[in-house]
DNA sequence: CCGTTTATGTAGTGATCGATACATAAACCA
DNA sequence: TGGTTTATGTATCGATCACTACATAAACGG
């Protein structure tokens, strides 16, 4: 059964990556449609048939950033022997992430939008959700280190996970603002320094 | 010697303060024209004779927000006895004035721009340089602590700055995230605790 | 009173925003 | 071939953006 009317006469799967860059570079509300169908290679009707609105092409834009980029952050989650050097990891891969060459400083999730306005709510309301189920993965990560009995059972994962992620946070601004890797990880291991103390 | 000319109508002072909290709210781009006389009570030509432009009115703004919510935060960094104190009473203060009743969460110095366009160049160049100049604020207070003999002579204090200027920063996200006021004081805690390691 | 100066309210400016109407092009099936 | 379907390019939509031209109003000094 092939696909029936004229075909699209261009490469989805590499507009969607190209819109993401712009989004990631400039924000959901300073990426205009300008920019996306320019970066795309398309005009907009195309890009509207295709995506359905700027608001539905940032939400799969978003998919993809987190398919591309989320791994290298989040590896060590699992990957990790223990409860410290996941964390560790995580904080040291965002340093590393945040700031590769030819690609934009700092997180789309964070960045993405932060000044809600009428336009961007529900773009807003969506990376926010995300930022907390991230929070949630960190706080999972610190309880399966109670269970594995490497943490005190008392231990407030919420308190802890809510601190790490506001480092990774904080280090998404400080990307924008020009820091460079080694600032990053030594900010990354400057938070591991509270570990002892937190955990203990 | 009378001012010359019809008198101005409004209060200026009041206006630039309403001008403050909505720029507060929604940061540089999103706070419209039509926002900004709403919120003061005049219209547009009378914002431009006593402000000249959006972006002058912002810079006022921002002098404004500095004067009226700054000292609570930087205080202790001149009244604390000791470099930790000072620190500690840095981010306290922070996630009580984050959170202030009435008020917008989160900083405007932080919040105000994050992602660059056209228009919001030289506003974002300007918040940029408060950025560092803060960073730079809490550096000369770990000096301090240096040539107080309190500190290791050999510490690198812009390292410990950077990180807790990033844990603000974090902590401005996280408040515009709806984070209470007793979430971000465990946070500013939590970051406290890496305290005797970082200067150890 | 008159002339000057500054502020105000109305009503716009051109530019840009996200999103579309419409005619045409290019594929399919019968 | 003709009919259907989908994509494309042009040219534009109304809304909103920051900003201002202009006539009028309200103060001053003379």
């Amino acid at each position: 059964m092939a696909e029936r009317g004229r075909p699209r006469a261009f490469d989805r799967d590499l507009a969607l990556r190209r819109a993401m860059e712009v989004f990631w570079t400039k924000g959901y509300d300073n990426a205009s449609l300008a920019d996306l169908t320019s970066a795309m290679g398309i005009n907009s009707p195309s890009l509207y048939a295709a995506f359905g609105s700027k608001e539905a092409l940032f939400n799969e834009a978003i998919v993809l950033y987190g398919k591309v980029e989320g791994p290298q952050i989040w590896d060590s989650l699992t990957s990790a022997p223990t409860a410290k050097e996941a964390i560790s990891g995580y904080l040291r891969a965002t340093a590393a992430t945040f700031t590769q060459p030819g690609k934009p400083a700092g997180c789309m999730v964070i960045l993405g939008v932060l000044n809600i306005n009428d336009a961007n709510e529900g773009v807003s309301r969506a990376l926010r959700a995300i930022r907390a189920e991230n929070r949630e993965v960190l706080k999972q990560r610190l309880d399966e280190g109670i269970a594995a009995g490497e943490l005190a059972a008392d231990l407030d994962t919420a308190k802890v996970a809510a601190f790490y992620v506001t480092v990774q946070q904080g280090m998404s601004i400080q990307a924008r603002d020009g820091a460079n890797r080694e600032t990053l990880l030594a900010i990354a291991d400057s938070a591991m320094a509270a570990w002892e103390q937190l955990v203990g």
